[in-house]
This record gives structure tokens, C-alpha cells and sequence, in this order.
DNA sequence: TATAATAATAGTAACGATTATCGTTATTGA
DNA sequence: TCAATAACGATAATCGTTACTATTATTATA
């Protein structure tokens, strides 16, 4: 395999953005691996999120303040409590109605629906 | 009215934003109107664009890179063109059906989607 | 119309999120 | 085991956005 190499940091990055549904900033990720990697540093998890994405395996979600990412590829919907900042997974679910599909002008090749509300648990 | 004053920038963000289909950037409305007011400052922009989207009379698309805003406040979507950047409306749809909505663990405010793929100018 | 109160501005500094740089370390294939 | 080099940690730089402050423009009132 001509050009990449493995390493400890960038397994650890992955799989504790894939053992996790909360929908984690890089600084939040940062500092979970913080216990097992002392001195990981936070330009690591960018550049590693960053060449996930590129290779479709992780998913970056922009929204207002930093970015999020979901280690679930497949596309799906989310909700984000505008009380708690928690983003839910909304899944198998197509957004997608035939009126919708019919009246763009391009072809769609990925989306992105975050929904806006406040979540049962924040009543 | 208490605390509130016209100014004739504010008039001229508005109305460059409200005549224009092209979802702009904050910088992208500041060069336009640049020409109308030579010293207008690029912060007097953002804190109006801030205002706004807080009276809920435009909207703020978060997406990567500088974020997009849309004079049209009444929810629809959005295609992003990954070739030429260009946001173009999708009006008159609702993206929800009805297993969408009973999958959702709280309740809908508002909602942000944007399609991605290649616009129908960019073949 | 002049005046006083104050919201809004321009200019600029500060900030937070992200990316780039660079010398060192870890991984890998021979 | 060694050489080549990808990835790292530390930190500087960049970008988008917000905050600060002295000045200007707007508005209500006299």
C-alpha cells in the first residue's frame, strides 16, 4: 500500500468516533483520547478527521460553532436540541419526496437535514 | 419604538440580500454594497446580518467554509453545486413524510437541508 | 430648526476554529 | 536492522466572526 501508514492515534480516532453516537467535535475527541494518548495533539484529530472524510469514511456535519462529526457513512438525518446542543441520529429515513426530487435542478449526490427542536428529554 | 434606529446601511444590507437569489457570504454582500457606501466596515455587515437572522426576517445557512445567508426566511431547501458553489432554491417542498416525522424523538421548529451534487449548468 | 440622547457606524483588535509548517518519531518494507 | 517516509506533536498562521471604542447619524422633543 503505497502512501499510507497506520498508527496507533489515527485507529484510536476512528474507533472512538465509531463507538459514539453523540456526534463529537474534534475538541471533544481530543480530549477522550486525551487518557490514552497524553500527548495527542488537537492538529492530529483534525488531520485525521479530515483524511476520513476525504475518503468517505466518516461524515462532517457543519453547523453553527464547530463542526461535528458521525462515524455512521450512510446519510441520515439529525435533530439538534437547540436546549442541550445534543444531536440525535434520525435514521432509516428518507427525507426525500418525489415532488422534491423532481423540482432540482442537478443531480443529487449526498444531503444534509439537521432538524431544529428541542428534544424529549429537555421536555 | 425603543432602541431600535433606521440606518441607511442596515436598509441597503437588507435590500442587497432580499434582491439576490445567490445565497451570498457576509464578505460577498459587503463587496456589493461596497460600491454604495465606500467605508461601509465588514463587521457593520455581520452585525446586521446578525440582527436580522435573530428577528427571524433572513436566514443563516451554516455550511463549510463561510456561512451563506438567504433573504427568504420561510423555510425551503437548498442545492449547493460541489463544481461551481452556486446555492439555488428548492421551493415548494416538503421534505418531511410521515415516517420522518414519527421517527423524530422531539418536536420540529425549524430545519436545515441542503443537497449536494452537480447543477444542471455544470452538466 | 436646534438640541440632547443614544443607536449605529467605521476601524481595528481579539477570538475561536481550523489548517499549515517543521523538526522529530513511528511505521513499514526490504 | 536499516532506510525511506508517513504521521506525529508543538506551534505558528490563517480564516471567519465577534467585541471594543471613539465618532457619527438618527430620532424625539423643545
Amino acid at each position: 500500500m503505497a502512501g499510507i501508514k497506520h498508527s496507533r492515534q489515527r485507529d484510536a480516532i476512528i474507533n472512538e468516533l465509531c463507538s459514539r453516537t453523540d456526534h463529537p467535535t474534534a475538541e471533544t475527541l481530543y480530549w477522550s483520547l486525551k487518557e490514552d494518548f497524553p500527548n495527542l495533539s488537537l492538529g492530529t484529530v483534525y488531520r485525521n478527521l479530515g483524511l476520513l472524510c476525504d475518503d468517505g469514511s466518516i461524515i462532517k456535519i457543519s453547523v453553527d460553532g464547530a463542526d461535528r462529526y458521525d462515524g455512521n457513512a450512510k446519510p441520515h438525518c439529525h435533530f439538534l436540541c437547540r436546549n442541550c446542543k445534543g444531536m440525535f441520529d434520525v435514521h432509516n429515513v428518507s427525507p426525500f419526496s418525489e415532488t422534491l426530487l423532481s423540482s432540482v435542478n442537478g443531480e443529487i449526490e449526498n444531503y444534509s437535514l439537521t432538524l431544529y427542536g428541542v428534544c424529549k428529554n429537555c421536555v
